[in-house]
DNA sequence: GTTTTTTTGACACTGAGTGCCAGATGCCGC
DNA sequence: GCGGCATCTGGCACTCAGTGTCAAAAAAAC
């Protein structure tokens, strides 16, 4: 399919025409499922944030904010080892390909308002004020260094990384 | 210049032949100097990153990584009163034309880094690991949503928000 | 089996971005 | 001044993503 297409000869070179014809349709019907080139790459990614929004209604009241957003995004991120290579092939192409990177905003835009309205509810705030806004956006902050860190090396467990990255946020990077 | 037409007519129907011809080239020229259409909006952004690293590199020793973090991006974000509209003007649009999100990319990384590389410093670590990486990221992420809140209401002071934000990032966002 | 609705493919079109080449423009020493 | 040089510019042609339109095909409903 599409992935093999892009890790194999790359994402720009790789166009729409034979996308469609490896999946036996026509072009035209190619942009009837996908909005563009690169969506077909981000379908697990919105997928997760919808698991994402799940799993915050499940955070029982008395866990702190940020402890209930790690164990949320942790717990979201655990793949079966058969997914693990596909996955790992798709974090590396959207952290190096720039198209790709180009792609990424409303699906991250997603994922932050997912974390954004937690914290919104917490904070007795609406999901557009500050402080709200700034966790999410921090949250997947911290979560992309720790994909991106754990694309480059194979050595530990993704949810590893998630949970390091996500517990010096909550922890202020500090002190140092 | 490109900044007006983008604001007036919208970026997505404003063509390269306008902008060019606005400027009195032809639309071949503007792209000797543009990468693209987008990139118009991005120069100024940019200059910003080489103030930042700039700034980095005065930061005393004995002050602390986020508390230098937070001096050094509020300092380099105050803005003259006269070229407060156009920096509005552009955030606005950055914030809302889904094409010029999705060219954000290469540039957020280039301030991304900045902040990371100070942070890889104070940590005794390389640029590359885990936490520098989170730190450059995750003030990047409260920073924009300090500008996206500050566009949405014009009751302060840009630096106010900033500060507010990289203040709570800096704490963890709590204690809740 | 016929009508209705959905899905598909073909075609044409816009506009971004790029490679290529020829002419214009500026700059040097002489 | 003038020829030689490099750089800048514009025109042209091309690829490819993405979109609108419409007619044929395929499914679904009756």
């Amino acid at each position: 399919m599409a992935l093999r297409l892009f890790s194999d000869q790359g994402f720009d070179v790789t166009t729409v025409e034979q996308i469609a014809a490896e999946a036996g349709v026509s072009r035209r019907t190619f942009f009837r499922y996908y909005d563009s080139k690169a969506s077909v790459l981000w379908h697990e990614f919105d997928v997760e944030v919808a698991a994402l929004s799940e799993a915050f209604a499940l955070v029982p009241a008395d866990v702190a904010l940020m402890d209930g957003i790690r164990s949320v995004v942790v717990g979201v991120n655990h793949y079966r080892a058969e997914d693990v290579a596909e996955l790992r092939a798709r974090i590396n192409l959207i952290g190096s390909v720039p198209a790709l990177q180009a792609s990424a905003a409303p699906h991250y835009d997603a994922w932050e308002r997912t974390v954004s309205t937690f914290a919104a509810r917490r904070l007795g705030q609406s999901p557009n004020s500050l402080l709200p806004l700034a966790v999410g956006r921090a949250t997947l902050a911290v979560c992309r260094a720790a994909f991106e860190h754990w694309v480059a090396r194979a050595d530990a467990d993704l949810t590893a990384y998630l949970d390091e990255a996500l517990r010096a946020l909550g922890a202020g990077f500090g002190p140092v």
